[in-house]
DNA sequence: TGTACATCAGTGAACGCGCGTTCACTGATGTAC
DNA sequence: TGTACATCAGTGAACGCGCGTTCACTGATGTAC
């Protein structure tokens, strides 16, 4: 069980164990979420024994704490991306439901594909996304949490969405995908195909559109 | 640390161990969720060496489903409290959405008052809600599943939802209010008061309600 | 009503496991002269 | 350009912990005669 990943160092340092902890770290949240960070581990994986951790990480949580910042800033690029292939309509009102529309789907497909960091990303204690962390973000400097503001924003220029409705509408949004997100990973849904749960997405959506 | 709860047996043999390991495995649940319900500790509670338990539960995991389905039962029980408040209106349309928040305040007020227990109950693998055990089951012996079908079945009986949206309908509402249920025991909103809770509770069974 | 005996609930001791973390160390690197 | 030395990344060994689970046992119970 030693050194899965790595060929055996020929040097004595090791050259960038940092990095190699946690890229350890997020291979083991991608195949078993939080839970799954275990420094030892991370360290085999290194190649390394198992305190020369603490040369980088301070305890095994500041190492978790690094690998779910990875995790964050996977899921913002996700929206980002799906942002990204919006072409600017002649209707705002249609962008902007449009800008909604991506941020959720980029999330319930990155659930879907990568429970493991989903999970990391979005369990445990002090998400702290208000905190513009920018380990959390995507190459835009946005976290998850900000990007769907942003297309939240985009509702209430276009006149979409009054502004008296604004304020807390990403807890709305969110609760919703978030929940199929989770009924979908862990939960009933699990069995579910990807096309099934891709058309349970847009109806949420579509609850989510008609309900703000 | 020995029988914190429980008086020194004097008797040789305990009287009724499963039950008092049961109980003891879903005070752990309340206090600390599904991973908190250590084997070991429960015997602790109950005056008993660890190994007696397996006189009772053929494993942990089988200690862990049983707790499990009680915390589904409570659930259950809390949704069935909440419609047993409704007083039947003159109005099929009025009576069956309040039939639906009925259900979904419950859930919201349930996970909030016992997270523990919430997270026991839906967290983790094959939930299998669709099996009539009525250890899953509220007084009525429906599980909180059924429950919620119950409720979207007046919605339909009473004209307000058309049956080609019926299908399904249970995983639209159910997203909504799990998501917001997590983001408010283990995610951002967590410091939010009962009150703040609640009422964006009702803003989310708002947006289901309009939604569907 | 009394005794022999089978049943089986709880005991006592031990197992192997993997974890996070601490300690004193060693050997490669890079800098100052 | 060459040498002395400080730095500090990774080593080696060990710790205590709590867990789930297995084994052979013992002693209380309830049943058959």
């Amino acid at each position: 069980m030693t050194r899965t990943h790595t060929a055996p160092r020929t040097t004595f340092r090791h050259g960038d164990l940092r990095r190699a902890l946690l890229d350890a770290g997020i291979a083991l949240a991608r195949a078993g979420g939080p839970d799954a960070v275990v420094l030892r581990e991370a360290t085999r994986r290194a190649g390394v024994v198992p305190n020369a951790a603490y040369r980088h990480f301070k305890s095994h949580d500041a190492l978790l704490q690094a690998v779910r910042a990875a995790a964050l800033a996977s899921v913002a690029a996700a929206m980002e991306a799906e942002l990204a292939m919006l072409r600017r309509s002649r209707y705002p009102a249609h962008f902007a439901r449009a800008s909604v529309r991506a941020v959720g789907t980029a999330y319930l497909r990155f659930a879907q594909a990568e429970p493991g960091l989903f999970r990391t990303a979005f369990f445990g204690p002090d998400l702290a996304l208000d905190d513009p962390d920018p380990a959390k973000a995507g190459p835009s400097g946005m976290n998850p949490f900000q990007l769907l503001g942003l297309a939240l924003n985009r509702l209430v220029d276009a006149g979409v969405m009054t502004r008296a409705r604004r304020p807390g509408a990403e807890f709305l949004a969110w609760s919703a995908v978030h929940g199929l997100a989770l009924l979908i990973i862990d939960g009933p849904l699990r069995r579910v195909t990807r096309a099934q749960a891709a058309a349970l997405g847009q109806r949420v959506l579509d609850m989510v559109e008609k309900g703000l």
